[in-house]
DNA sequence: ATAATTTATGTTATGTTATAACATTACAAT
DNA sequence: ATTGTAATGTTATAACATAACATAAATTAT
């Protein structure tokens, strides 16, 4: 992710905390924490990172499942999005405003952009109802390098 | 993938074996055994299900190594791809026709279609483009429901 | 032909990612 | 008080993948 402001920063966090207080989603501590590291984070993330800060931040050790639990909370829910591609999550800053992100992911720097551009999504649905296909999610992962990197 | 005929089963092993022969591609009798496991199924097949079948065929316990290499041979090659969304290995139809390949999945019954229609890969394309992205690989792979299972 | 090199495979162990299963806690509803 | 429900804790293990090193087979150079 191209880096974020602060205010970006602190406006998706504010968002997602009134999502989950309007839909009554408790947003609980340890859910909140693993949002924090991976939004923050300009980079992916991959769940054994989120468990050591997550172990590093409570003073204790925490195991898996706890992380995971959390991280599936927070994809059903629209915060996160997995990248199956690098096993990674990355943070997303316009939750709720649609279903799935796109990515284009550095494989030099690791850096990502999301690229969930309206035509991209419509040609994607055409193909999909073409192929008499009813979608119900879709993993577009785009690696290669960015401008910086291929530059260089 | 919808069922293929045998005739197109039998014309794209041979067209593999052609490449092979045409690159000096050492088609090994074990990376032969994992290719036709995979494109003979219409279904992704995972890895550990591939070892399990290698080892039935050739009558002695094969190990993980041997079964990931030659996938890596067959990916390197293109004559299977992988799904990443499943962690699962699917044939290629039409070899070296272009580097990659977009999947519709059904979730219900697992089958699989490719969808690499070139209106799709021009908007991909044009994505990265804007976004001043120099792409490498492509995964696109749309989960959801196929015709017959949507209509149950 | 034979030695050197390269390519592929065998083998053991381990690393990495993810979930099953069951116990416990916290808090709300009856 | 009791029951229900949602979340978390805990232990163990399943599932996916690779590192490292040994051996064998095929190529190539001498
Ligand atoms: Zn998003
Ligand atoms: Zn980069
Ligand atoms: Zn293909
Ligand atoms: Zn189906």
């Amino acid at each position: 992710m191209k880096s974020k402001s602060t205010s970006e920063l602190k406006a998706t966090i504010h968002k997602v905390e009134e999502i989950c207080k309007s839909n009554k989603l408790g947003l609980t501590e340890i859910r909140r924490q693993v949002f924090e590291i991976i939004i923050k984070n300009n980079k992916p993330v991959k769940a054994y990172e989120i468990l050591d800060k997550i172990s590093n931040i409570n003073n204790k050790p925490s195991h898996p499942p706890t992380v995971y639990r959390a991280i599936d909370f927070l994809i059903e829910n629209g915060f996160v999005h997995k990248l199956n591609s690098i096993n990674s999550f990355v943070g997303c800053f316009h939750p709720k405003a649609h279903k799935e992100c796109y990515f284009l992911i550095c494989k030099k720097c690791n850096i990502y952009q999301e690229c969930c551009d309206d035509s991209l999504k419509d040609r994607i649905s055409k193909t999909a109802i073409h192929n008499n296909f009813v979608i119900s999610n879709t993993t577009l992962e785009i690696e290669g390098h960015c401008l910086d990197c291929s530059q260089k």
